[in-house]
DNA sequence: ACTTTTTCGACAACCACGTTGTCTATCCTA
DNA sequence: TAGGATAGACAACGTGGTTGTCGAAAAAGT
């Protein structure tokens, strides 16, 4: 036995804290790269959380609070980035006839030419990261961090990162 | 030739926008997990940006303008944060006999406390990576990261996800 | 040695994005 | 029909960024 006694962890071949570091580079890199290159599409505006907020929208529409649910976060604050939303001409609210309380969120056609455009530049930087490391291994990327990541959906209150 | 023609990608057999919620889920996991473990270990006010920054400072200490340059943001926001790890007790500062314009920011007992739980956290939770997916599995995961993230350092102007 | 330029820290104003709490209107149900 | 749950608006606040300005101190150029 060389070094698997029960103290002090054995054998790190690599720091532990590179990990984390490395995982959040690479979403960095890629959430940088779509943006330049929708920039350069015609949409210079958008940030990431719009993206991602426009992503639950979805096609269908969805109300504040549905947003917030998707989102992970309150419905003030998905209120407030529908506002935004609002703002920049990604989307429209509507009154629901069916429900008076509820106020659709629907997205333009400007909002849903950035879902195609960012749908499209993700397969192409993915398909990128294919070139440089081959199919094969880059789906065992996928499928490891697939294990790893815990089932629940992907939560973005990335502002006060979680506490108070 | 199956589908290596130049026009539309050739059979995404998987979604490219999955990728990048794949790596920040990962990301946000081990965080988490941190996080947890160090409330856990009597450390309950810490906040990711706070390792980070700490991280930065180092054994060495380090100025709010240096802290600003490694970590990507302006030496204001440095300073914001340097003032909020002292009210935290994690570091404090002292002013420079050599200079009188530096005020150097060192950890406190307590600030290193973290930085030696941190390693030993992330060090634990790599393991149980290795554990779940094959040691060498992950050196591949970590390979391949390397590969794709840029050489240049880890911003972590998370705020504004840039752009004014 | 003396001016000019750079650097540092502080202060202020502002923005983005989250939080809680409260309030009213509306819908659903017992 | 009364009561509870839900939607959205509004306010106050916290945190972490950004710029811009300023004075003091160090460095650099004559």
């Amino acid at each position: 036995m060389t070094n698997d006694a029960q103290g002090t962890p054995p054998a790190q071949d690599r720091p532990g804290y590179e990990l984390p570091l490395l995982l959040f580079a690479g979403f960095r890199s890629i959430i940088d790269q779509l943006h330049a290159e929708l920039a350069r599409q015609g949409h210079p505006e958008g940030r990431p959380a719009h993206g991602f907020a426009m992503q639950a929208i979805g096609r269908d529409g969805a109300t504040a609070s549905e947003l917030g649910r998707r989102l992970g976060v309150s419905k003030q604050a998905a209120g407030k980035t529908a506002d935004r939303l609002e703002v920049l001409g990604y989307a429209v609210r509507a009154d629901d006839p069916a429900d008076a309380r509820r106020k659709v969120i629907r997205l333009t056609p400007r909002g849903l030419d950035v879902l195609a455009k960012s749908a499209a530049v993700f397969d192409e930087l993915r398909a990128q990261w294919a070139a440089a490391l081959g199919p094969e291994r880059l789906r065992d990327l996928e499928d490891d961090l697939r294990v790893m990541v815990p089932p629940s959906g992907f939560r973005l209150d990335v502002a006060g990162w979680f506490g108070p």
